[in-house]
DNA sequence: GGATACAAACTTGGATACAAGTATTGACTG
DNA sequence: CAGTCAATACTTGTATCCAAGTTTGTATCC
């Protein structure tokens, strides 16, 4: 019933390197959802009584990463449909709203700045280097951010990501995906630089929307995951 | 030190109760940011031990409302100006959102809702009645957000607006300013029911910036209660 | 063979005792 | 009188024990 791996080897253990430390499992799919946790085995395997991973369980409780039922038991949160739809809004609306500010403040350092990311990406395509590829995505769009001034932007659009990178780990590698993504980036850029606002939202979205996709795709050959119930 | 008002009879004491009081209390400001507040002191007000506060708190601290210092204090967290930022950020990118599609989707039921609001409004207005009048105002961004399918933007809204509101209540009472928020009210109806989108946004971004003088006149007259260092 | 009831083993919730670190305050010394 | 150092009183962090509830397995009875 525990398939949690061990813990990696070290000295100072705290609420913190717990919360890290499951943090990661969840979020990289190493602990999938629905998986039982309990904090009696995750105070064994990091040799520390049970109150700090109660702490911890708390603060990943309020992450929404893992669902504790009363005397029942601790698992791993499942799939909402719900909690997806509300993030992907969110991203997109925070996403949008840099892209027009960034469209306004885009100058000649910024636009160097994206055309030198894109051509990065392409580097990374005839590499195949898909690692590398999620690094220069991540970076374009943070230098969005940083031309739109907004650099709490990145930080929301961050946190969003992540509740749906877990479950994107689910789909098919994003190697086939590099190419259309990186036309949606150029557009994107391409929109700034020009300040054309809308042009630059209206990509954006498009860019997003192939999120979606994927995200029924995945829905549907992992129902197991989700939760019916939502919540 | 200690400030803390006593919490209200109640027998059934648990996590959540202790959360709501303290979330209540730090909200309504009758918590002032910087008061230090200990774990023994709540336990004891309550009749509980340590255990369930220090739930408590963990959860209050990823609320952002209070500073756990290890060993030292815990202290509810003062107003961070980079967090005002993000937050003002947020919810101008998800009322925007909101906006456009509540343009989008708006029919005549919609358009009576909206109406409705509004009279009470006015009602509100004419009886000086600053509480029923939040409310309204409370239930006008909501129904917005129903119009535009999104309820879970009114969800952020309202996350977002709760950090700024325990900010506003050191500022001035509403009252003065209900005339000029209803006159927002009404320009911001009259464009999601004439489907215009882009007057909707600009109607409500400039509700949304009278907030930006008041948060702006609390900054100069309560900076006890920020954080200079940020975070 | 099937259903029901009881018991044992699991889970988290809560209480108490102890450990470790910090700040404050007092005394002592120059 | 001022400065420094130490002790004490505070804080939160951790460990352990007990309580309460759910699930599950097993034995017994029909």
């Amino acid at each position: 019933m525990n398939e949690i791996a061990s813990p990696p080897k070290q000295k100072r253990t705290s609420v913190g390197d717990i919360v890290d430390y499951l943090y990661r499992e969840i979020t990289s799919l190493r602990l999938l959802p629905g998986t039982r946790i309990s904090e009696t085995d995750v105070a064994e395997r990091f040799g520390v009584s049970r109150q700090p991973v109660r702490d911890a369980f708390r603060r990943l409780e309020t992450m929404d990463l893992i669902l504790v039922r009363p005397k029942k038991a601790t698992e791993v949160k499942k799939f909402s449909a719900r909690a997806i739809e509300k993030s992907r809004f969110v991203r997109a609306a925070v996403e949008a709203s840099a892209l027009r500010e960034a469209s306004k403040y885009c100058d000649k350092a910024g636009s160097y700045q994206l055309d030198a990311c894109i051509a990065m990406q392409h580097k990374a395509l005839a590499e195949m280097d898909a690692r590398g590829f999620a690094k220069l995505d991540y970076e374009f769009h943070e230098a969005i951010c940083d031309i739109g001034r907004v650099p709490y932007a990145f930080e929301v659009i961050q946190v969003e990501k992540a509740k749906v990178d877990r479950l994107c780990m689910l789909g098919l590698s994003k190697e086939q995906r590099m190419p259309e993504l990186i036309a949606d980036h150029e557009a994107i850029a391409n929109a700034i630089k020009a300040h054309d606002g809308d042009a630059a939202v209206a990509a954006g979205m498009r860019h997003l929307s192939r999120l979606d996709e994927t995200i029924a795709a995945i829905r549907i050959s992992s129902a197991a995951y989700f939760d019916e119930n939502d919540g």
